[in-house]
This record gives structure tokens, sequence and C-alpha cells, in this order.
DNA sequence: CGCTTTCTTGAGCATTCACTCTAATTTGAA
DNA sequence: TTCAAATTAGAGTGAATGCTCAAGAAAGCG
């Protein structure tokens, strides 16, 4: 093994920059911030990474990848397992979630391979909850599937956002009653 | 009239700011853009604001207080005019709505004040919806009520976000068609 | 032990940032 | 027309940013 020390110090420079995206946000996330946490210098930063952008956008990808954790081939998933998912997910890891957020909103008005990757990651997950749906509900058309999915995922980016604004809001809960609600047909 | 001339200039600027905030994020929005959009120069700048922070939050209370068309004392609005108000603002002006977004996800981070001007612009707004539904569903419990709301505001904010992310994304029609949701009671 | 590769250091670079200041110009009341 | 206040211009400040680089320390191989 030639590089473990290198790859060590990637792994805190990872680490600094995560917690610091969640607390700080991409402006208060400095090259200089992020080496300060990680205890090391700007040499070894630049050594392991090309600019500060690769490793923000290295951390976005991590936070993309647990944003849904990989039921890989599961085939009788429901969508009320894929939300528990993400609720202990959140809960877990709020950093993570946190970034996700950040990056997706400010990184796609500046940089456009950031903003295919979010609508990517976007249209990959409603095709998850769209399959656990139809497990759940075979008997509903696909188009009325899609609309129920779009709605929930929206309300859960919603309550996600919120609970990054409001560290006291009770995000489980919410997110569990959004199983309870469906379509009336013909609303008031 | 003294200071003609002065509010021209400071209506421009908030104009270019506005727009820079709604293009490029918070980042991409500095002093130097904004006056060279502006036809400004820093010198003009500094006379009528005391910094950069403080024309963003003139932008950003402009964005709040746009949200929600204030029907002031309207006591006969349904949940639907609410609706539809926030589609109309939304597609009348994008660039305030990426602004409310924007400021409220980073400012939030940093600055605490902001944080409070965002939850208690939230809680109006949900106060708001609950107010309107009790228009229209007078039966309803008051938990039942609010516990809607909340749903369907969160689904209006994920939306919200989708449309930032993607321009080609009809909101308009899923915002209309939360309209139709409501809990089944007991779920799948 | 020697020797190459990998890694780290830390001073320092160019650039950009928000912001200041003085002098000049424009404005509008008298 | 006069004059003072309001407004603008634009060079300039210091601090902070992302990033470079030459030199040395450490690590792993023979």
């Amino acid at each position: 093994m030639r590089n473990r020390a290198g790859l060590e110090t990637r792994q805190k420079i990872l680490d600094a920059t995560r917690s610091l995206l969640s607390e700080r946000g991409l402006e208060g996330t400095t090259v200089k911030a992020v080496c300060d946490r990680a205890s090391v210098r700007a040499g070894s930063f630049y050594n392991l990474f090309d600019s500060k952008e690769q490793v923000v956008m290295a951390v976005m990808r991590e936070a993309i990848q647990a944003v849904d954790p990989d039921p890989e081939g599961t085939g009788d998933v429901g969508v009320g397992d894929l939300i528990e998912a993400y609720i202990s997910y959140l809960g877990n890891d709020p950093a993570l979630a946190r970034v996700y957020l950040l990056v997706a909103i400010n990184g796609s008005l500046t940089d456009e391979d950031t903003a295919r990757r979010i609508a990517r990651h976007h249209a990959d997950r409603t095709d998850r909850f769209v399959a656990a749906m139809r497990h759940d509900r075979p008997e509903l058309a696909a188009t009325e599937i899609v609309a129920r999915v779009e709605a929930l995922l929206a309300a859960l980016n919603g309550y996600t956002m919120q609970a990054l604004l409001d560290p006291s809001f009770d995000f489980a809960a919410h997110a569990r009653r959004l199983l309870t609600m469906e379509p009336a047909g013909d609303g008031a």
C-alpha cells in the first residue's frame, strides 16, 4: 500500500468539507476553513484535489448517493419503506441532507453539470417511488401513480427544507403522515 | 422633491440586485456586478445603501411580501384562491421566488435575523391557508386542517424548488392538482 | 541502509471582494 | 443667477479568497 497516508488525509478533508457545508453553507466553506478543520495545510489539500469545487462536488455525490439508501434489486419495497429509509437517513446524518439541498439550489444556478446531476437523481428517485407505489396499489392507473408520487416527493422535499430551516421541526411525524394522504378524485 | 435622482438610482440598484440574485445566486451577486448592471459606480451604491447585505435584505423583504399577495381583511378566500395567487405570482415574477428560496436556505444558516424572518413568514402563511381551508371545509377539526395545510404548503414549496431547478417544469398544473388531494383517513 | 515515490509544509501569488474617500457634477430652491 | 445640498465618479484600501510552488519530511521498497 503506497498511498495510505494520502487516503486518510483525503477522508479528513471530505469530512471537514461535509460538516462545514452543513453548518455554514457554500459561502462559509472556504479552503482555509476546510484545511483548518481537517488539520491540514493548503498544499496537502491541492495535492489531493484540483480545486475547491472538486471537493464540494465529491461531497455532493456522496449526498445524492445517501439520499435514498439503495435497495438494489429488491422488488417488494413499498412507499412506506422508502419513506422510513429517508426518515432514518435524515435523522442519522442531517448534514448530508442539508448539503444536498444547498448544493442543488446554489450549484444548479451556476454549474450546468450539477443541474443535470440533480435532475437525473430526481428522475431516478421518482422511478423508485413509482415502482414502490405500483407494488402497493397495483389497481391504480400509471398516470395516477406518477401524479401521486410527484406530490409525495414534493411534500417530502418541502418538509426537508423546513427541517433544514427549523431544527425543532418534527420531520418524521410529518413525513409519515404523507402516507395516509391520497387524491379525493374530485376535490372541494 | 430634493432626491428624485437618488430614488431612481436606488430602484435601478434594487432591480439589478433582484435579477442577479435570481440568475447567479448569492455568491454571483457582487457589488461590482450589481453596479455594472445598474450602470452606477460604487460610490453611488454606498451613498444609498450601507452594505451589500442591506440591499439583499431589501430584495428579500420584497420577495417575502410578494410570495402571497395580501388579501388583507378579505374573509371569503378559499385555498384555491391562494394557490391561484401563488401560481400567477410565480409565473409573473419567477426571479422573486428564486430569491426567496435562495436567501432562505443560505441566509438562515449564517444570519439569525433572516432565519427568524423566514420562520415568521412561514407561520403567517400557514395561518392564512388554515383560515382559507376553514372557509372551504368548516366541518373539519382544527388539527386536521392544520395537518392538511402543512402538507399542502410543503408540496407547494417542493414544487417551487423543482420549478427553480427545472424551468420546463409545469408548476401551475402540479400546484392545481394539490387542491384535489386530501387524507384518506386510513392509508394503504 | 540507500533511493524513489508520496506526502506535507507554509510562505506567497494574483485576483477579487466589500467598502472608503475626495473631488467633481448635477439638482432644485431662492 | 447663485448657492448649498444631494448625488455621482472612480481611483484606491485592506482583507480574504482560491491556488501555486519549491523544499523538505516521511514512507515503503530493494
